[in-house]
DNA sequence: TGCAACTGGATTTTT
DNA sequence: TCCAGTTGCA
């Protein structure tokens, strides 16, 4: 949680880490000299950071130097080119990126790196909003609500819209809502354009949720990148301050950007002259169509594809030559994401030789698996080959995890996985940041509801109903109507809940009184954890869950303790030079109860990671040889590490099962493969089992497709699935390597159209030398008529395979077309 | 109101 | 299998 507190610089002048040498090989601080920045450039990234005028585009290939290239590009926009660091915008996705960009340009230019905006869009979005909020005619003060608020706030607008919950779900209504919003595309449009009843449905409620969010001045993550695009394209003279001031923009990451977002480049940026005569700004846009893995949260591809047609005059320069990895992995890694189609050729390269060839393993399952990866890593500790923190373990989804973990706990392993469920998702952090919220914004109503009987305080569902409904009707906010509550103003509620009510408002009046007099953060949240009883609370129980719980809450206090710190120093040390300062319009005061929740709203803890080169910065270092890192390839996305193991390619699991029918999510996972690969420096290792089990039942999976892409040379298989004829009871399930030529469109025509694909077997794992139970369950054929136990009635449209790989596609109506496997306990009849 | 039993669903997740 | 969210009962 290191890079919590030094970003975004808010006043001017500020550098905590000035001076300190930032570990990449950079020049030294100070006045660099302008040659000197380009020294130790390739001519590809010289181009890149040399170039200027026209919008550049640089398509940089995994481990090719990006960051080095954006860093130097902005000094050398310093030191050469004699633009002030005012002028410079430069947006990432994460605080981390933003944190370490920051800190290397500081490194390259000093002092003068503070005047630059370097941050994420949402921040950069929130600063832009507070400071116009006027503009907008809305609060400075609103809260940031997460998609777990969100889906709160979803909640009660399905319950009043009278919303079937099972078909029309807060989480299906907000994922459309959220594309919408990526997609700029309004409530009034959504009605417009809405095509089924779902989307009617959703757009009634799309529309209800805006007015409940705006009621309880809150914006939700979509906003506030729609909300800052609304505001330039209604605003021009808004639009135009910021491009007059920011002349260099650039944005990392490119490829990731959603619609929503690269609108807003495009706003701020500009593509003609504005009416006074301010040119568009100069855009450099770094990014790597391969490594976009965030389609399925609204990032389009398109973005950077259509670069050159976006800005017509724009230029393209290509990074391919790789710093991290051997040839054989990068070879590995050319080979599979050339089976995407439609993408632009780039083929990485590295002058570091071939290296060691990749291991390939079959286990028989997932423990053995996991086995196999333990005993490898510890080979490698053994021979000093490896530290425990060179080793990552990646798989496709969070639940892989668990084999690992089981396995390293008994061997005594160091490990730490990264990611699940985050610091800030726990349940009692949020209830206590929802405290701080309510008193922060005290109409923010799904914190309010939220804290509104925890702990438990006897006002129950029914209470809240009765408030809600109050509340409705008299068209107030549930703050309001706690208050009407209160004075007995609603004649429904009993008095005992009435008095329930009256003590939590006076609690909160209280909390608030301490917010008032301009108590720290750290105080004001002890004050909530002692006065409500939480902590209290926790303490008694026996749970042990409860006692990390209160070390979570520890650690919150903990932040909120080092924040106030930390904005204090650097109030002092600032002060001197910077007074005369006014503080800037929309910024929280530093070291505020709302910038506070700003800081935490906007901050993931993926800052926790383990930094592979030793530096491990998380207090579990435990032994001098660090600890294995587990995590999933999409967490794994940005970082490196000497040893890598991609565990789990199987098809089913890694592509997901889900991607398999559809082309366009096929090709996303093996953009995804091709991260995991790239994140490997030295070593590579793959592993599959042949059996695995999902949701309680083993289930047999054949090969990865990308595994048969990866060329056969660069592999030295350490295990290979038993093959056909080798007369073993598993030879009839054989799933050795398929012919391994364009399976993709093959599959893709088997499983068409949103299809789902579901298997249902029975049988015990290989490994016990279990004979199949190769009676197929029913027999089919196209036209049949089956009823199906969770499906409903459908008819047989395909079948395929024989035997215990004999599987139907059956057409089941409004549930939806499904390909069944017909092995084993199937669900299912025959009419 | 609060607890226990039940049901259904189940990727990935930078902010 | 495991979790969260809902329902039914004391």
């Amino acid at each position: 949680m290191n890079t919590l507190f030094d970003l975004p610089s808010e006043s001017p002048g500020r550098h905590p880490r000035s001076g300190r040498r930032d570990g990449h090989g950079e020049p030294s601080a100070a006045a660099p000299v302008p040659a000197e920045l380009l020294d130790d450039l390739n001519p590809a990234q010289r181009a890149a950071v040399e170039h200027h005028g026209r919008p550049l585009l640089v398509v940089a290939g995994a481990g090719s130097g990006k960051t080095r290239v954006l860093t130097r590009r902005i000094a050398y926009l310093l030191a050469a080119r004699d633009v002030h660091p005012g002028q410079i915008l430069a947006i990432t996705f994460t605080n981390k990126a933003a944190a370490e960009m920051r800190e290397r340009v500081a490194g390259l230019v000093g002092r003068r790196a503070g005047a630059m905006w370097v941050s994420t869009f949402h921040s950069m979005c929130v600063r832009l909003l507070r400071r116009e909020a006027k503009t907008l005619e809305m609060t400075s003060n609103f809260s940031i609500y997460d998609a777990d608020d969100s889906r709160r706030l979803m909640t009660l607008v399905g319950r009043d819209l009278d919303l079937d919950p099972k078909r029309y779900s807060a989480r299906a209504l907000t994922a459309h809502v959220s594309n919408w919003k990526n997609e700029l595309i309004d409530p009034e449009d959504a009605a417009a354009s809405a095509a089924s009843d779902f989307e009617r449905k959703a757009a009634d409620a799309y529309r209800e949720y805006q007015r409940r969010l705006a009621q309880a001045g809150a914006m939700d993550f979509d906003d506030l990148i729609m909300r800052t695009v609304e505001l330039f394209q209604a605003f021009p003279d808004v639009a135009e301050h910021y491009r007059r001031r920011f002349r260099h923009v650039l944005v990392d990451e490119y490829q990731d950007t959603n619609h929503a977002q690269y609108t807003l480049v495009r706003e701020l940026v500009g593509t003609a002259p504005t009416e006074t005569g301010v040119a568009p700004s100069e855009l450099c846009v770094v990014g790597d169509a391969d490594q976009s893995i965030y389609a399925f949260r609204g990032a389009t591809i398109r973005n950077i594809e259509e670069f050159e047609r976006d800005f017509p005059d724009a230029r393209t320069i290509l990074l391919e030559q790789n710093y991290r990895s051997t040839q054989t992995i990068l070879s590995a890694a050319n080979a599979v994401i050339a089976r995407n189609p439609g993408r632009r050729d780039k083929r990485l390269w590295t002058d570091a030789g071939d290296g060691e060839r990749i291991v390939g393993y079959v286990a028989d399952n997932e423990h053995d698996e996991a086995a196999f990866v333990a005993g490898e890593i510890d080979a490698l500790a053994d021979r000093g080959e490896a530290t425990y923190s060179d080793v990552a373990v990646f798989y496709r989804t969070n639940n892989q995890s668990r084999v690992f973990e089981e396995i390293f706990i008994r061997l005594g392993l160091p490990y730490r996985v990264v990611g699940g469920v985050r610091f800030y998702e726990r349940k009692e952090v949020r209830d206590a940041l929802a405290y701080l919220r309510v008193l922060a914004n005290p109409e923010d109503t799904v914190s309010l509801r939220r804290i509104l009987n925890v702990p438990k305080r006897g006002i129950g569902d029914r209470a809240e109903a009765v408030v809600a409904t109050h509340a409705e009707r008299e068209r107030i906010s549930f703050a309001a109507a706690l208050r009407d509550a209160v004075e007995g103003r609603i004649p429904l509620l009993n008095t005992r809940s009435q008095k329930a009510v009256g003590g939590f408002v006076e609690l909160l009046d209280g909390l608030r009184e301490l917010v008032d007099e301009g108590a720290d953060v750290a105080d004001v949240l002890e004050a909530v954890l002692d006065r409500t009883g939480y902590r209290a609370e926790l303490e008694e129980s026996k749970d042990p869950q409860d006692a990390s719980r209160l070390e979570n809450l520890d650690e919150l206090v903990t932040v909120a303790r080092e924040f106030t710190e930390f904005a204090q120093t650097v109030l002092a040390e600032s002060g001197a030079e910077d007074a005369g300062d006014e503080p800037e319009a929309g910024v929280p005061e530093p070291g505020s109860l709302p910038a506070f929740l700003e800081r935490v709203s906007l901050v993931a803890d993926a800052d926790s990671i383990p930094s592979p080169d030793g530096g491990a910065d998380g207090a579990d270092g435990g032994t001098d040889q660090g600890v294995v890192t587990l995590m999933t390839v999409h967490t794994a996305k940005g970082l490196e590490y000497p040893v890598v193991f991609c565990t789990g390619w199987e098809d089913g699991v890694f592509p997901h099962l889900r991607a398999l029918g559809e082309p366009k999510e096929l090709a996303e996972e093996r953009r995804l493969a091709y991260v995991a690969i790239t994140r490997a420096q030295r070593r590579l290792y793959v592993s599959r089992a042949l059996v695995r089990t999902a949701w309680g039942q083993p289930m047999s999976n054949p090969a990865s497709r990308f595994l048969d892409e990866i060329p056969e040379e660069l592999l030295d298989w350490r295990r290979q699935a038993p093959s056909r004829d080798s007369g073993s009871p598993r030879a009839a399930t054989t799933w050795g390597r398929r012919p391994g030529t364009g399976a993709d469109s093959a599959q893709a025509g088997l499983a068409a159209g949103g299809m789902r694909t579901t298997s249902f077997q029975g049988f015990g794992t290989g490994r016990r030398g279990d004979a199949w139970k190769s009676t197929v369950a029913l027999k089919l054929d196209v036209g049949d008529r089956v009823n199906h136990d969770k499906y409903g009635l459908g008819t047989v449209v395909a079948t395929e395979g024989a035997g215990p790989r004999a599987t139907a596609t059956i057409d089941f109506g409004s549930a939806g077309t499904v390909r069944l496997m017909l092995i084993g306990s199937v669900p299912m009849v025959k009419l």
